[in-house]
Parts: C-alpha cells; structure tokens; sequence
DNA sequence: ATTTGATTTAATCATTTGTTTAAAAACATA
DNA sequence: TATGTTTTTAAACAAATGATTAAATCAAAT
C-alpha cells in the first residue's frame, strides 16, 4: 500500500488529496462531487487518488469518518466532565459547535445529507449512540429535571437552536438580507442567548 | 408540446412520472438521482422521461417548483390571517409543519440541500423573504415583543425547534432506539410543548 | 553510478447515464 | 376503413466519469 515517511510535512501528496476531497465532497455530496475536481482541487493528476485511496468510496469513507469525528466527538470531552453542572455543560456546547459551525458550516448538511442518501454507512458508527447516552450529560438531564423533560426532547432543543440556522442560513440570508458579517453577529447573539433560551424552557412544566 | 385531456384521471403518463420524479429527487437528491430509477419508479419506458418533460433538469425544476409552494406557500394563509395572535400562529404553524412532515419526512433535507448545491436556482423564489417579512406575521413578532426580540432569532428558534427534529430523525432514532412510531409520538408531544417553549423564550428579556 | 522501489504522468478503458432517433402501436376522426 | 396524430417502445449515441495501465521520473540505498 501507499506509505509515506513525510509524516511531519502536512502537504504531502495523500494529505493534499484528503484535504481537497474534504472540501469536494462536503461541499458537493458525494454524488455530486467529481473525482476529476478533486484531483483539480488537489493539484495532482487524477491517477493518484486511485493510487493512494483505490477508490472514490474508499475516500469518502475516510473524509467521512474524519468528519463524524471531528463533528461527534469533538464533544465527548465537554459531555463527560464530570465537575460542571447541566447549564455549564450546555454552554460549552453552544459555544463548541457555533465555533465549529462558522469555519465548517456545511458539515452538518453534508452529514445528515449522506445518512440519508446511505443510512447503513452509519451503522458501524453507531458508537455514536453509546458515546451520548452513557455520558454524565445525558444523566445530568434527568437529574437536574427529576424526569420532567424527555431527554431527547433536550437534545433536539439544544441541537435544534444551535445547529438548525447554520443548516438553512442560504435561506435565512435571504430573508434577512445579511452579509456573511451580518449572519455571524447574529451567530454570535445566539452564542449567548440559546443557554438562557434554554434554562427558560425547563422551567416550563 | 405534451398535453393531456385526461385532467380527472391522476393516473395520466405524465402524472406517473412526475409522482416518480418526486419521490426518487426527494429522497436521493438531484445528483444521485437517476433518469432510469425514475422510469423504472413510474413504470414507463426511459424515452417518456424527455418526451413529457425535455429534460431531467426541466423535471426536477417542476419538482423542485411544487415542493417549494408545498413547504412555503403552506403557511403563507396562517402567517397573513388578520385575526389571529402571535402565539395563535405559532401553535398553527407548528401543527402544520409536523403534520406535513409526518408524511414528508425529507422534505426540509432535499430543499436546503439542493439550495446548498445550486443556491442561484433560489434566486427566482426570492419572493419568499417578501411573503415572510411583509406579513402581519413579521409586525406582530416586532410588536408583541416591543422590538426586544430580534424576528430572525424567533424565526430561527420557532424553525429550529420544529423542523430540525426531522432531519437529524436518523441520528435522533439511532440514539434514542426509536421506531417509526416512537418518533412520531414524540413529534406529537412536540407539537404541544413546542409553543410553550416559544412563549417561555419570549419572556427572557 | 547503478539498482531498486516508490511516485507520477499521459493515455486509455469500460461503464454509466442523459438524451435522441426511428419505427411501432394506440388512438382519434372523418 | 382510411388517415393523420399522439403516445410508446427498443435501440443506439455521445458525453461524462471512475478506474486502470504502462511507461517515465524520482529518491534512496548499495
């Protein structure tokens, strides 16, 4: 197989190709997305992504994983501290993913487009589910509420004002009328506002 | 140009293809979609596909065009009635969406997707932001909150909430355990709670 | 300097895929 | 029935696209 020693340069040719078909593919989806704009992208020839990665597949699968990572368990950290509260907790993820989302804000489009497309793909990563549900976080919410709020209902919440904008911002930019500038202030506001949005909402019931 | 007479009949060629198109585009996305699955979906020889509709560009445009009226101009009757509340509205437009995604789940997903990947193909629906901002809808969320809350975060809070359910619904199923009919029923809990959650937002300053 | 293995290139292949064509079949009308 | 029109079919085409091949180049080791 493909091996390189230049593991301390970061433009070697197999790093120049990952990187050009991450940005490929997330874009794009992977259907969408040439192996010809990649290799473009990448400013190698076209048989070298065959010759590094066998296949178009095979690369998606890598740019893929490395995504759900980057995306799943750049949380992991914050969800299993074991000395912050709930709403601390809450924080740090808001802030964790409005950070994340506004260097890569198709990542999130882009996976939930490809489950979809390929649901079974996601089945070998079902740690996921593991990972979330056996966390101090997930406890937490059933604790700090003493069973009234459905944890999953917690999670949409939180996701869902976080995660959602970034998802239709052509949309919202739109009807806002926002600059780029414009929907990152906004984002930033949102930073603030979602944990005590949130705090809010359980207090209902 | 292709004219059908059989206007009572919903069974019609064209009609056949058209119900496909939606159902393959819908759930694969343009790029993976193909003219021969959409065929094969209607029950009708390749050729018809060009014959009713020149090309799979111009049928995905229709497709597109009806999902659009379907999921936007749905709503344009709750958020332009006279003699309705905010809340009122959001209770209405809240049913409306989960009632209408409960039998189109991938709507929301193949609409910001296919914007995502074509954003100037939305720049003839740009009446969209009109209908949304000229709105009794849009004054009542300046007035009823004395201009303490910005409209586009309750617009992002009210969509984020409702809709985003429904496109990480794999995710949300995975982690949760969920049947089809598990998630449905939290859907319906949502539909209560979720004007509840606005309203308590609303209050935080 | 020569050899050896890894890397890169240009060219080509095989398949897929959107579209077209020409003829057949079905239909309507006089 | 005869005639013209619409609809349907089977076959083929051309372009796009993922993948492969064989030769050239490069780098390191002997």
């Amino acid at each position: 197989m493909a091996k390189k020693i230049t593991s301390i340069e970061d433009h070697s040719t197999e790093d120049k190709i990952k990187a050009a078909a991450r940005k490929v593919f997330t874009q794009k989806g992977f259907a969408a997305a040439r192996t010809r704009d990649i290799a473009v992208e990448a400013g190698i020839n076209l048989a070298l992504l065959n010759y590094y990665f066998r296949s178009k597949e095979k690369l998606f699968e890598i740019v893929m994983g490395e995504n759900l990572a980057h995306f799943i368990l750049g949380i992991k950290g914050i969800l299993y501290n074991e000395s912050k509260t709930l709403m601390e907790k809450v924080e740090d993820i808001v802030e964790n993913y409005i950070a994340l989302l506004k260097t890569h804000p198709d990542l999130p489009l882009f996976i939930l487009s490809e489950i979809r497309a390929n649901p079974e793909r996601l089945a070998s990563k079902m740690d996921v589910k593991n990972i979330l549900i056996q966390s101090p976080f997930f406890k937490q919410i059933s604790e700090e509420t003493k069973g009234k709020v459905n944890p999953l209902h917690f999670l949409m919440n939180l996701l869902g004002l976080t995660i959602f904008p970034f998802i239709a911002s052509p949309l919202l930019r739109i009807i806002g009328d926002l600059k780029q500038e414009d929907f990152d202030a906004l984002m930033q506001e949102r930073k603030k506002m979602i944990p005590i949005w949130v705090k809010a909402m359980l207090k209902t019931k």
